[in-house]
DNA sequence: TTGTACGCGTTATCAA
DNA sequence: TTGATAACGCGTACAA
């Protein structure tokens, strides 16, 4: 069955292609009512849908956003297995579906993928996550490229970012956990010389240490992969130590982790052992015991990030910094 | 900054498109040695990459999959809520990527999306997700496209299909359940009447539990929503049920709800209930305690999914009906 | 190896 | 105001 193209619609209605396009595209002004009907009901009947390539190829726009993963470290197979990315993703595909634009993943490895990416699918813009080195960024900059950072903290001006104030939400979180009291807390945490993201948490967390008179131990603070597994592993470092009971995790997923492994030995949540994470994953409701964690809104976030990318692309006026809201979402891992 | 395009290449190496086209598809045997690598070095300085959408447009392939999720039921948000989707996303994206295929998703509510969807992007063609009504296929037929059916149980012959043996994988999990015992199994599921893949579940339950001499009694199978939250109610029903202690879920997500509200009763597990789930979600290793369940490696269903689809689009001899390996999975749920 | 028609829409220009 | 003509965008593939 051949396809059904723009030609097949002008031939059915006798016009031409560029009447058709008007109508199809609600250039109403330029066509008459009648043809309007005649042209909208030749659409229908035949089931002509437009050619995406064709319309990217020779409008300046593709109505596709890619949505930019760079992954240099863990395995490249598991994009979807970080339940931020797919809550995130939800959101956004959602609101760029409404907004009948398409969205292309890809998960990034090598310095020039993220140009070479927009290259292949002539891309309108793109929503980019937690880059914290400019490289790849730089050769954005020529083509004026309209981008959405996500989680970046990279120092360079001019691209628009999308955050939560990530210090400020580690210092709340610390401060809930503390309760008013003096008692250490472990913190566990992906590797944050590398992360901008993860050097704010920790900052933040320290920060309310201070605030409270507590000192900063330094070997409370326990690096690793963001895993399940390196959750596990840093829990049973800190059931050694004498006196540590309230543990903040820069992830949920590392909360998941250290309250297993609590468990395994018995341990009572949140008598024995307070546990706080950290984005209000999908999971965290539905873990037992429900995690207290900081949230942010991820599905939200998504939807937003469509909103804003949007409005990039189209010129609109938006600001540089978007920051949004957190909150303490209190469940059943801490007192 | 302008586009780089092909002409853009020939110019620079003072020879035609076709030549350039040639160098970039690998046909070595139509050019001379140095001008591949005089278009070659041309190519990496300039920083040519070919559109897709002209290449679409041109050749007769998009080198694009559709994954196609029928939801009518369902928010349409919540893509990606689905733990199942995510991974086996997980596992076709990267079989795809890998083979140069881009992956389109769309997640379907009216009965002609499918076909609109195919038009739109040119697809080469598409993975598509538990079908049990054949409305939306009949428009396929038509256009001999290469589709290939996740977990559907339409009657309907011709089409390829991948599947696991539900019916087998359920009676398996749930004679494992009973231990050679005679005691009487709940099953938490989804509405079956509406899906063929649930049929076949509760059909492998009832088979074991014949089997084993056990008397099928209907009112403990609850049904409801494939959530979190149905889980939890179903739980609290069968609490009230003297001598109901083993439940059987017929999805991971439900089996959550079920141990979260167990334990909010302070119910031991597995001590005192045991619970089993089906599908090994990536969740399941990580809640505490750690499910039992049946696994069908989402992941590698995933890429063996984009395998045969790939195959199917090259025409390429594949069998009809592919059923992919279980295994029940013990881990700290069941005795 | 190269020239060139073709695929499918968009849009500027021109005509009625 | 309404509609037609034609150039254009970028690769592919076949004829020369």
């Amino acid at each position: 069955m051949r396809r059904v193209t723009i030609n097949d619609i002008a031939r059915e209605c006798q016009t031409s292609k560029a009447t058709v396009s008007y109508v199809i595209n609600g250039r109403y002004n330029k066509v008459s009512q009648e043809m309007v009907e005649k042209v909208e009901k030749a659409v229908k009947d035949l089931g002509y849908v437009p050619s995406l390539s064709a319309k990217s190829l020779a409008g300046r726009e593709s109505n596709l956003i890619g949505v930019i993963i760079p992954q240099m470290d863990v395995g490249e197979k598991l994009v979807f297995d970080n339940p931020f990315y797919s809550e995130f993703l939800s959101g956004l595909e959602y609101y760029l579906r409404k907004a009948g634009c398409g969205v292309v993943l890809s998960v990034i490895n090598k310095h020039n993928g993220f140009e070479e990416m927009i290259k292949k699918w002539n891309l309108d813009g793109a929503v980019v996550f937690g880059i914290d080195n400019d490289k790849m960024l730089d050769s954005l900059g020529k083509y004026r490229f309209p981008v959405l950072l996500i989680d970046s903290y990279i120092t360079k001006t001019g691209y628009h970012r999308m955050n939560i104030r990530d210090e400020e939400a580690c210092y709340e979180a610390t401060k809930f956990l503390l309760h008013g009291e003096q008692e250490p807390i472990a913190l566990v945490t992906g590797q944050y010389e590398k992360s901008g993201l993860l050097q704010q948490r920790v900052n933040g967390y320290k920060r309310a240490l201070c605030e409270a008179g507590c000192e900063v131990d330094l070997s409370l603070i326990y690096q690793g992969d963001i895993t399940h597994e390196y959750g596990m592993e840093a829990a049973e470092k800190i059931l050694k130590r004498q006196g540590v009971n309230k543990i903040l995790a820069t992830a949920d997923i590392l909360a998941y982790g250290i309250l297993n492994q609590l468990q395994n030995h018995g341990r009572k949540i949140p008598e024995e052992y307070e546990v706080m994470g950290f984005d209000d994953t999908y999971q965290s409701r539905n873990m037992y015991p429900r995690v207290t964690t900081v949230g942010q809104n991820i599905l939200k976030r998504g939807e937003k990030a469509g909103e804003l990318i949007l409005k990039i692309i189209g010129g609109q006026q938006v600001e540089k910094e978007n920051y949004m809201d957190f909150q303490i979402i209190e469940r059943d891992t801490t007192r």
